[in-house]
DNA sequence: TGCAAATTTAAACACTTGTTTAATTTAAAC
DNA sequence: GTTTAAATTAAACAAGTGTTTAAATTTGCA
């Protein structure tokens, strides 16, 4: 927390070769060169490669929680779920590479001790959506017997679905750039989601 | 196509290191040791790690592909559905750690043009989803409206991210072993999947 | 202004990487 | 049994890896 102005430029080109090659196929000096600064820096302020990373993901995770302060103001609904799905695609989709790169990497066996701020934030916003759906159910507005850790994983799976398969899923869906394919996720995936979790939440025979 | 018994080593040497520590991460020496061959076999047979990979998707993407005959035999209805999600989880889930790695590495966009025999899976899949939606909004079995590239991302997604969660979703869902993980796909996982897809299918504002 | 700490540098370090070479062994064919 | 091709080997190759060093420069403070 709390980077001065060089480990920003680090930090900033080890994102942009970190997201498109991934973190084992990129090196220090690529690193320091995009940087524009010398190799030894990065050992200097981060201490190691893993160091970076480990300085990578404390700095941009704080980016994908979601705030509960708006929600926590609305009364149980399916408004409210709309509303909750609508905030948790923007967050993620406005980094949806550094998004991906964070979750894939974090999938790795060997990785596993850095991914501490991933879990927290997946706990987080778990909890988010756990506490909202409770609610509803409690209140009798949503069905019983639905899971929120299940529907939880299958919004995340959704959207991170779109992240991993972007050239396939543009060239099926007939999307052009990568901004309208944005677009589409910010709108009509975004309002798919919302749909079939308020399906879920009104099915009555479910589970 | 038609490996030799010391093609077949190196390919299962390079598949268990492969999928725990990753592509790059793993080097040709590794892979060597572990197949009891020499380093240079890797190269006179696959020509480099390159197309080691390469060889590699072709090897065992085809153990992904969903096969139609039962399905086709079937009159278009829920129970329909319900087996092609049940063949669909089968496939991905008993080898879900090789799935992890070939969706993992093709979603770099270094390694896109590595990906083409994944592609043609994702076609072939998305393909029998499709279908079987179609022909039952055209038959008004299945409320229209529905877009079957979407429902099947909902469904890869939810799976994947069980793959790229496993640690965290153990823990949240009080799962005791890896197998146990894998059964809990098999059945609840399953089971939820079916339920989103046929309360999407049933529900009439849907979309 | 002087001094100590922090920063920055180029060079070197030790090691690993994927790949190739040239020699040797094994197998198949005539 | 000789010849030709395939398979296998250890060694070398050239380039790249993350990290450290020790010297030089800059900075902040008394």
């Amino acid at each position: 927390m709390g980077f001065n102005e060089k480990q920003t430029d680090i930090l900033l080109a080890a994102e942009k070769l970190f997201t498109t090659q991934g973190f084992d196929s990129t090196s220090v000096r690529d690193i320091a060169t995009e940087a524009n600064v010398n190799v030894a820096m990065i050992n200097y302020y981060f201490g190691s490669k893993d160091g970076l990373l480990d300085s990578f993901f404390e700095w941009r995770i704080p980016d994908f929680m979601i705030d509960t302060e708006e929600l926590s103001l609305m009364e149980c609904s399916l408004e409210k779920i709309d509303k909750m799905i609508e905030k948790y695609i923007k967050a993620m989709n406005s980094h949806r590479e550094i998004y991906r790169f964070i979750a894939i990497e974090s999938s790795l066996k060997r990785r596993m001790l850095l991914s501490e701020p991933f879990s927290k934030l997946k706990i987080h916003n778990l909890n988010t959506i756990s506490t909202i759906i409770n609610e509803g159910i409690a209140k009798g507005v949503f069905s019983a017997n639905n899971n929120p850790t299940l529907i939880h994983s299958m919004m995340m799976g959704t959207f991170m679905n779109f992240q991993m398969n972007q050239v396939f899923l543009q060239e099926q869906l007939g999307i052009e750039s990568d901004d309208d394919y944005g677009i589409y996720i910010e709108t009509t995936l975004t309002h798919f989601i919302q749909t079939t979790i308020k399906a879920l939440l009104t099915y009555e025979i479910s589970m």
